[in-house]
RNA sequence: GGCGAAGUAGCUCAAUGGUAGAGCAGUGGACUCAUAAGCCAUUGGUUGGCGGUUCAAAUCCGCCCUUCGCCA
């Protein structure tokens, strides 16, 4: 077995759609990195799900007059349309709302609370006496009593900004029936973050030297400041993971809680469903196995403190729970390379106000590559980057197509013109030759030192600056001229050149799938680079649900071969009529696009 | 208010004590295999501001300004 590699991905909430700020902060960056740890032969588990539990679904759901169960299970359904179309290769996208997601939430609940890392707290919470059931803050609105403004929801005033304790609203009112409700008191289990600290602590500072300074400085930063607090990991709610603790039945786990363990869930619902239930363990209790949390900044302390928090606590009795005879501890995170936010125009995004770029509506008119190349350049890996539709144009038509695209078939069509559709022999290379192909080696390990340390958007300007070493290249040999005077020199060229490129998609293909794919296809390739994206419906105690699969069978990139290597082409194999990679985009679409936003 | 991140060429970003660089845009040129793409050359910077440490500062320190996030 090769080394496990998670790829543990921001799970969407299923109470909104998604737009190109999520697409760039967590599930992109995720399968690049999925897709070079596969080509390079490691065993690769990328998984997620759709949240469907908690407020903002019920919120929802009660605005359109639906049940939570349906508004979960259309957000899902687009998800997925969405990642097939983008290519996102999910091994499994499944959901919370799952019997295998409750079984595995209340094993490691029980376990958390059985190692004595849960206390409970009475506080006094609005409660509904008609509808007799508690509201959450924003079910309830009323006046500020920091600005005397009307309207502010009960957790924090949108007009003066501050954050507001519940029970001091002026005349609260109930948003759903507008009823007044009233203080009732009740009692939550509570996370105990300050035992967990010390341990929490160290486990950041062994990874201080290579996290991504945001991520670390804010979250040591907090413990060192502040220290841990206890947080309420339960609600009174009904739809969400009923806490499995006799006389606690009508109360939920609360999502930020509940959510995460679907890291671990969704990894042994793909065991069970490749026949292998033992599976997951290569993943989760191999000390050797290698985690990566994608996300966006909104969700560091999760991911940082408080997910950490509940694997240590946890410890070995998890893995007990689950029928080990040897029970061994959860791997811990080993890189949380969460990314900034992405505007769009110089605006920050907002979906009430369509003010996005939604993912769907994007591939209506577009490839998904373009987007993929320009959420690539553009990623906020540093800091928060913006989303400019005149330099998505740009960067299509000069980069993506004139630089790489306009290689790719300037070579292939000059090769199937003079060459009748075989690739050149070239006889014995000239020191140019092996020069030009000497420095794409390089470049392999240049992309992929780069790729190891999850710097996306430098790795993938690497691979341009290849593609521009190529172009210089044939502008040098120029075998227009050569084939002219002396067809051999001009096979020496064009093979070199196809050489070169067969390696570029190779190095693009983590980055841009569909189009290396496509090349893959005009080379002469029979066996396609990657697997491809399957849906599956699955019953069980609880509900149906869809899940999507990635199914690398009959893939090259499936092996357990280390693909990220220079291959020799093989002279005189046939190939295929070349057609372009890319197309060129008209720029009447900047304001065509502009006008489709804020409206 | 506390903490964190960021401020470098028109734009997007590199460069963590040693002559400030790249891509795009702009300008000039030779070529034609290619989606008029590609190639060569070139213009462009008081590194947000002020002060300090140092032989030497974009980089280290202090204060201030601006943007974004987390927390109170």
């Amino acid at each position: 077995m090769s080394k496990p590699v998670l790829i543990a991905v921001a799970w969407p909430y299923a109470s909104a759609k998604i737009h190109v700020g999520n697409i760039t902060g967590a599930y992109l960056p995720a399968d690049i990195l999925a897709r070079y740890h596969r080509l390079r032969g490691r065993d690769v588990l990328m998984v997620s799900g759709s949240d469907s539990h908690g407020t903002p679904v019920t919120v929802r759901a009660d605005e359109e007059n639906a049940t939570p169960e349906e508004i979960y299970k259309r957000y899902h359904a687009e998800f997925i349309e969405l990642f097939q179309k983008l290519g996102l290769s999910y091994d499994i996208f499944t959901s919370t709302h799952t019997s295998n997601h409750f079984d595995v939430a209340e094993k490691l609940f029980l376990s958390l609370k059985e190692n004595g890392y849960f206390y409970t707290e009475t506080s006094r919470q609005w409660y509904s006496p008609q509808q007799e059931r508690f509201l959450p803050d924003r079910y309830v609105e009323g006046t500020c009593y920091f600005c005397g403004k009307p309207g502010a929801r009960s957790d924090q005033c949108d007009n003066c900004g501050h954050l507001l304790e519940a029970e001091k609203l002026i005349d609260p009112k109930s948003k759903i029936d507008n009823s007044t409700p009233e203080l009732r008191e009740t009692t939550h289990f509570y996370l105990d973050l300050e035992k967990l600290q010390d341990e929490v602590a160290a486990f950041l500072r062994e990874r201080e030297d290579y996290w991504r300074p945001n991520v670390i400085r804010q979250s040591l930063g907090q413990i060192e400041q502040e220290g841990l607090h206890g947080r309420p990991i339960t609600r009174d709610l009904s739809w969400g993971v009923p806490v499995p603790v006799e006389g606690w039945e009508e109360k939920c786990m609360y999502v930020w809680f509940e959510a995460v363990i679907g890291y671990l869930s969704s990894v042994i619902e793909w065991a069970q469903l490749h026949g292998d239930a033992d599976a997951w363990r290569h993943w989760w209790t191999n000390p050797d196995s290698e985690a990566l949390y994608c996300i966006g900044k909104d969700n560091i302390p999760f991911h940082a403190i408080i997910w950490p928090a509940e694997l240590i606590g946890v410890g070995d009795s998890f893995d007990a729970k689950m029928g080990s005879p040897e029970p061994k501890p959860l791997v811990l995170p080993y890189d949380v390379p969460a990314n900034e936010f992405m505007n769009l125009e110089g605006h920050k995004l907002s979906g009430s106000k369509n003010w996005a770029v939604w993912g769907l509506d994007f591939l209506e008119r577009y490839d998904p590559d373009p987007m993929r190349y320009y959420l690539t350049v553009n990623m906020p890996e540093n800091r928060d980057s913006d989303w400019d539709w005149e330099e998505f144009y740009q960067r299509n038509n000069n980069e993506l197509v004139a630089t790489w695209g306009n290689l790719a078939n300037r070579v292939l069509s000059f090769a199937y013109k003079n060459w009748e559709g075989t690739i050149p022999d070239p006889g014995d290379l000239r020191e140019s030759d092996k020069a030009l192909l000497e420095s794409l080696r390089e470049g392999f390990g240049n992309v992929e030192s780069l790729l190891e340390g999850v710097k996306l958007r430098a790795a993938i300007q690497e691979a341009m600056r290849l593609a521009a070493e190529v172009n210089k290249y044939l502008d040098t040999a120029a075998p227009w001229f050569e084939i002219k005077e002396d067809k051999t020199q001009a096979s020496k060229t064009i093979y070199t050149a196809m050489q070169a490129i067969d390696w570029l998609k190779i190095i693009f293909s983590p980055f841009l799938p569909h189009t290396s794919q496509k090349l893959h296809e005009f080379l002469g390739y029979g066996q396609p680079l990657f697997g491809e994206l399957i849906t599956q419906e699955i019953e069980d105690d609880l509900s149906t649900h869809t899940v999507m699969l990635y199914e690398p069978k009959g893939s090259l990139a499936s092996g357990g071969v280390d693909l990220w290597a220079p291959e020799r082409l093989t002279p005189g194999k046939p190939f295929n009529q070349p057609q372009p990679l890319f197309t060129k985009l008209d720029p009447s679409i900047v304001d065509e696009e502009r006008a489709r936003l804020g409206s």
